[in-house]
DNA sequence: TATGAATGAGGTTTCATTCAT
DNA sequence: AATGAATGAAACCTCATTCAT
């Protein structure tokens, strides 16, 4: 791993712990094993780094997201083979989950475009598109499942990793979830 | 407005556009138009100002719910009128809203109690148990209801809230916010 | 002394023996007597402090040149006087006249508007004005004449500060150094 | 122009413009189109590299200032001549000349020896001491009489690029310019 | 000769908090 | 209750310099 690969891993780690303000940037060094001057050498800003690792994070999670999506025709079980894998990644990736959160609260937010922002939810974008044009999804504004959609699944993860659950509760948990989140969304 | 409330409605506005982090105290002070120690003249510390601030919300929140709850039978329109009346107390007070999200996401949540935090949900606690048992909503754990229903609350707020719509196209969301979530939780 | 005269007492001293960039604001509030945070409480940036400075020495300039105009109507001992006045200023108080000259080399220079930077000419300018229109000195843009008076102050100060020399010899040179600037700029 | 040049020009461009302390050396090479490490390579440290480039701008002006001394009997002509190759030498090369008198007023002064400091002036002060010797200019210490010149030409330099003058004004302010050193200076 | 990642000491500035008035 | 000068720890960041390639 290099230099600036520990040093996104450490932050990481020490933002989601103690938040942005309580994380100093002199810490981060020094548990990523680097010098203080290492970290600016990487990153000009502490800001810099913050939406840094919030766009390496989207970029991995929009891969995995890409990496289910073996074109089909049918899309109901597409689709909650993403809400499965979503829910799997974030629960595989709880730091990075939570960090998205984190920084999407927060005001760096606003040196992020949309389009980063957004980038991990294509598939769903497209798998929406197509099941509200074949009658299979309600026909509302799209942006407006989308947002639904995902604070859906916030939702869910801050309920799975709140109470420490078994693993088949969890099981029953995500299953439950979807259950709700197609009851939302489904035509009828 | 006393000098201490001052402080509390300028601290609202900074946190909100800057966060924790980016509001300095002294700013606060300045902007309130009193002087630097004034603020800790009311508030012994910074966080004592953040959490007092956040309990004051809450608690306006929760008399503004708890207006509305005319002891119940029928649980639907009831639950209904909840909604509508959550959604519209967001609008109305958005920075009081996003506050709210902007705390519980911090480290600062810590600070306050369970008690405290679910306050304002009384009303919905004692709704969502009432339907359960009357077979109107679906038997799952109680807190998952309510913490699905408040992400969604939440993203339909974050939608109406990013884009500019006009008073009709609001109320459009609205109700169609209203219809996804009861999709999600009426028994069938 | 108030401790914001103390800062700037002890800015002017380090400044002008260790230059702006070798003097760190920590050593300034350390010798000055004063915490850290003083500094920054009196002056919001090294920068206004150096600024500060500046202007502070010349407005001390500007008065003690202007306590020398009991209005006149011969120029010529006027002129003299004025010259006598600067010199004996400038040897009195060798660091603020040094401070003076390593500011307006410096880029923060341009800082400072040009009224303040004229500010102790204008007894000087009026009395060269006044000088020309009555034939006694050359007929030369009086902002010239203002820039070449100037600089040979400078000069003899700074041909002064090299050589130590005894009082009889600084005397001949301030003699000498009269002599030169009036033959400069007498009518002939 | 070889990478050690480049980086000599480019010093010299952001030393004038931003000063020693407000220049780094990453700058320097990065607008120097070099490695941070190529500067290093040529110069051992950044001192080095100021003060080799005041010494490399003296011996230019040395050369020029050579280049016009066909051995002399009559001071006159000469002198003048000198005058105004130094003058127009200092507006060809602006950066150059003001350069000088910025490291001169700088601490790296004391960095070079006299000898380097006044290898231009070699013709100037054996002019002027024959200039006297021959009753030509007054008989003040030579020191003196070397400085003031210095100043003075030091002024005329700065009237000019203050104000942005046509190629006429310019010319007039350096006759003028010259017959007030000349004033200054002539035996009577 | 040339590179650029890495260093760490040290600089400027911020900021919550105290306290005498 | 209200003030604002004073504090000093700690934050962010800069920068000359080194060194392996």
């Amino acid at each position: 791993m290099s230099k600036k690969q520990q040093i996104l891993a450490t932050a990481l780690k020490l933002f989601v712990t103690n938040g942005f303000h309580g994380t100093a940037t002199a810490k981060i060094a020094e548990e990523a094993g680097v010098a203080n001057g290492t970290l600016f050498h990487h990153f000009k800003t502490k800001e810099e780094l913050v939406v840094a690792l919030y766009v390496s994070i989207k970029e991995e999670l929009a891969i995995s997201m890409g990496s289910i999506t073996h074109a089909t025709e049918f899309i109901t079980p597409q689709f909650k083979n993403v809400y499965y894998h979503t829910i799997e990644w974030a629960l595989a990736n709880r730091d990075k989950f939570y960090y998205i959160g984190l920084f999407e609260m927060s005001p760096y937010r606003s040196q992020v475009s949309n389009e980063t922002m957004w980038q991990q939810s294509i598939v769903l974008y497209q798998l929406i598109t197509e099941g509200i044009r074949k009658k299979l999804l309600q026909p509302r504004p799209i942006d407006m499942l989308l947002t639904l959609y995902n604070s859906n699944i916030f939702g869910i993860y801050q309920y799975l990793t709140r109470g420490a659950n078994s693993e088949k509760e969890r099981q029953a948990v995500i299953n439950d979830g979807y259950e709700m989140i197609w009851d939302m969304l489904k035509f009828r």
